[in-house]
DNA sequence: GTTCCGCATGAATCGATAG
DNA sequence: ACTATCGATTCATGCGGAA
């Protein structure tokens, strides 16, 4: 087994970037510093300045990406005068004047967010994780995400009518038929595009701002084994963390010292421990 | 008791609205017809002309909207030549260069979304609905539609009696009546903005483009009774069907003779049953 | 009366083929 | 090249009738 390279860069991935030639990684998965949040990275980005800020920046994404690779951003937009801003939506148009494909917007539920009541909003429980590409036809592995088909299957699947056995037209003329028998045996079905994980609210220190679950998750989609991940806006690293774990390259890039010394540290500790557990593997 | 009233007009809303005067509704809850579908109604909008289309009709909603009213809108982007089209996003920016506040964005969750696979994305589980106001101050009575939480009311609630259920339903119309909710109420709280409800599958004729569930909970969110309620695509009708059952007026407006007149009937055959209910209790 | 179980339905999307 | 039509693909649900 070849083990993973991470490498981990401290300043602003515009000009990190440059350093990379084009066409090299096949995810770029990043949740970037929200507008006017964490104010000691990036001086504070304004909501109104966050589109021209993020511009340049996507461009020199869109050149690293390969051309059949994909670019998932987890944003969401706050609340500004009792309003929501509109900056991501804006971004999005302005992504695709730059040459993004605007393929999709899945919603990430997040589960447990946490408790509160305002007076005239409930509790915040959903991010946008957007998906753009360079192409139409971009590399997705979709049978990597399968999941258990529900438990209406076994019983419904168990004894076949007669309209189950063969291509049953819908009346109404909708265009929709189906064939329930080529069903059989079947255990897994393809998910959609709402995504059910739990925040991680555990680490004290830094915030966590994705669960492993969200990029583990993209990570099986749109890569396979020994591909080039980036994370330009690293944070705490998790993009950077599961890439090893899942034998993945990475890169991450954060502008911020502390959080650079951060991955530094938590990527280098699950080197270690890849190699010890390869030792142990290889002694057995 | 003072029964409700339910108008219900055949037009296209743009001139029907013209006859009521500033200032009348407190929620206007729609699902307009979405771009390229439909075709027989308003001739199919194209995706590139749907903002210009709308903008009008949005005009004279946001007139006859009360100052402190909100105005859902539940719609969803369709996917264009492999790419989600951009027509919601630049409806919101528009809408709000119209003087509409963008308030909040519920997510639908449809947890029996519509099957599929394609190569390059997953079936479209989730849809927008976007929460717009005149103004930051507006009627909101988050007690209403409080939720029970923990594993053990879910467990205890599906114990409950088809009869116990339905008994409750009819009483409110509501999902949770007052002997239930009784022994719950401790353990309620506040829901999130993403909202779980699946769509019904009606057996025969008409279908409905969302369960009755959504605009309920809405209605329970952003009105109280005898308030007036504005559906001006009513489409099946469900909106009015349901003002009616929680004791709103209502007005639905629809430019199909074929979808006026199902509403018609819907809500008469209603306003009759709630009659002899009256009645009966009288008697009583 | 309750529970079980069959079954029609759906704001879909893509790729190929035809005009 | 650009648009219109057609066939193929796929789950989870509530309903109504049967047990």
């Amino acid at each position: 087994m070849k083990s993973s390279e991470t490498k981990i860069h401290m300043g602003d991935c515009l000009d990190i970037l440059k350093e990379y030639p084009d066409n090299y990684f096949s995810l770029i998965i990043t949740s970037p510093p929200y507008a006017d949040s964490r104010t000691k990275t990036y001086g504070g980005i304004k909501p109104d300045e966050y589109v021209q800020w993020f511009l340049p920046r996507a461009k020199e994404m869109f050149r690293v990406l390969k051309k059949d690779g994909t670019f998932i951003l987890n944003i969401k937009e706050k609340a500004v005068n009792g309003e929501r801003h509109t900056y991501v939506l804006e971004l999005i148009i302005a992504l695709r004047k730059q040459g993004w494909l605007w393929t999709e917007e899945f919603v990430w539920h997040k589960k447990n967010c946490f408790p509160g009541k305002w007076p005239n909003r409930f509790r915040d429980a959903w991010e946008r994780c957007l998906q753009f590409n360079k192409n139409k036809k971009f590399s997705m592995y979709q049978d990597a995400v399968m999941v258990p088909i529900g438990d209406w299957a076994k019983t419904r699947l168990k004894k076949l009518s007669n309209t189950d056995r063969k291509r049953d037209e819908s009346k109404v003329g909708s265009g929709f038929g189906k064939n329930i028998s080529n069903w059989l045996n079947r255990e897994m079905a393809y998910p959609t595009n709402v995504l059910h994980f739990a925040t991680e609210c555990f680490n004290r220190k830094h915030s966590a701002v994705f669960p492993k679950a969200l990029p583990e998750w993209f990570i099986k989609l749109f890569t396979k084994e020994h591909d080039w991940i980036l994370d330009p806006f690293a944070g705490s690293g998790t993009t950077n963390e599961i890439s090893q774990l899942m034998n993945r390259n990475s890169v991450g890039i954060d502008i911020l010292k502390e959080n650079y010394e951060l991955v530094k540290s938590r990527t280098a500790q699950y080197q270690r421990r890849i190699c010890e557990e390869q030792k142990q593997y290889e002694t057995n």
